[in-house]
DNA sequence: GGCTAACAGTTGAATTTGTAACTAACAAGG
DNA sequence: CCTTGTTAGTTACAAATTCAACTGTTAGCC
């Protein structure tokens, strides 16, 4: 017996609408830096942002890209373990470590850039290029990165 | 030592944005049902879908919520053991379970029916009527749960 | 019937994540 | 210096998720 109320289908729901959207946009690109480097998630987005802007420490990639400092920490050493960072202690506050690509990092990362790329071009082909670019700015709207509010 | 390339921020990789998107707007709503009924989040999932569309098996959530067959089994129990929903067993097939809320069950859902149309409405508000069908349709379209690809 | 394949749903082990407590390093005030 | 508080990052433990193998049931086909 469904509700006597009018209709509210789950997928209307907008949190829920974003989930799916995002689990799905998301699912063919995981498989590549999954399968192609064995990188998870987040692994990949500390990569991404390492390449992208250069040397910061753990702190800033989390405030960047609001990851929880454990998940930076644990996907920092398995980069590291894999050759793809280094790590080098402040000089002047021995708190903070410098994370920075090595050769081989740079080079997983633009392959994969290519790749984020290509693939999001394909996405944003189905719509018109205004429809993309408000989608883009509603997204970052909800998001709360955009001081927009 | 950042990319040669022309940047490409990671905050506008269609799939990341999405993430974010979908992070920030389902967490203040997860708090709700999380404290209010100890619910998880393919939990309050599987009660939605049994109270919007009434009666139906573990397996036609799987396919409606794109939910896992071993997350909506586990919900399931949960969902049970707390007196939400009774299991029937298929009289002709006796493989499938027919899932409906209780009236317990029923009261919830109708309780965070409400709470979850108002959350809704308040992130919607932030755009205009025009924009938010587009941005659902989109989000319907990568979902890919759309028929029109 | 009796064999095999397919299917709904469950369970267990291995991964991954989240929460909280922890270490090491600095900073400020006395 | 020596407390007290803060910060960057790590670790430990519990909770959640995933993957694969499993049970019980039905369907097809000989």
């Amino acid at each position: 017996m469904p509700s006597d109320e009018p209709p509210f289908d789950p997928s209307d729901f907008l949190p829920y609408l974003l989930n799916q959207a995002a689990e799905a946009a998301g699912q063919d690109f995981q498989t590549i830096y999954k399968d192609r480097y064995g990188l998870l998630r987040t692994e990949w987005r500390v990569l991404f942002h390492l390449g992208n802007y250069g040397r910061m420490t753990a702190k800033e990639i989390g405030e960047r890209a609001a990851i929880h400092k454990t998940k930076v920490s644990r996907a920092v050493q398995k980069l590291a373990a894999r050759r793809y960072l280094t790590r080098e202690r402040g000089e002047t506050d021995r708190r903070f470590e410098y994370l920075e690509l090595t050769a081989t990092g740079r080079a997983v990362y633009a392959d994969l850039r290519k790749v984020a790329q290509a693939y999001d071009a394909r996405l944003s082909a189905r719509f018109s290029p205004e429809e993309v670019a408000l989608l883009r700015s509603m997204l970052r709207r909800l998001s709360g990165r955009d001081r927009a509010e």
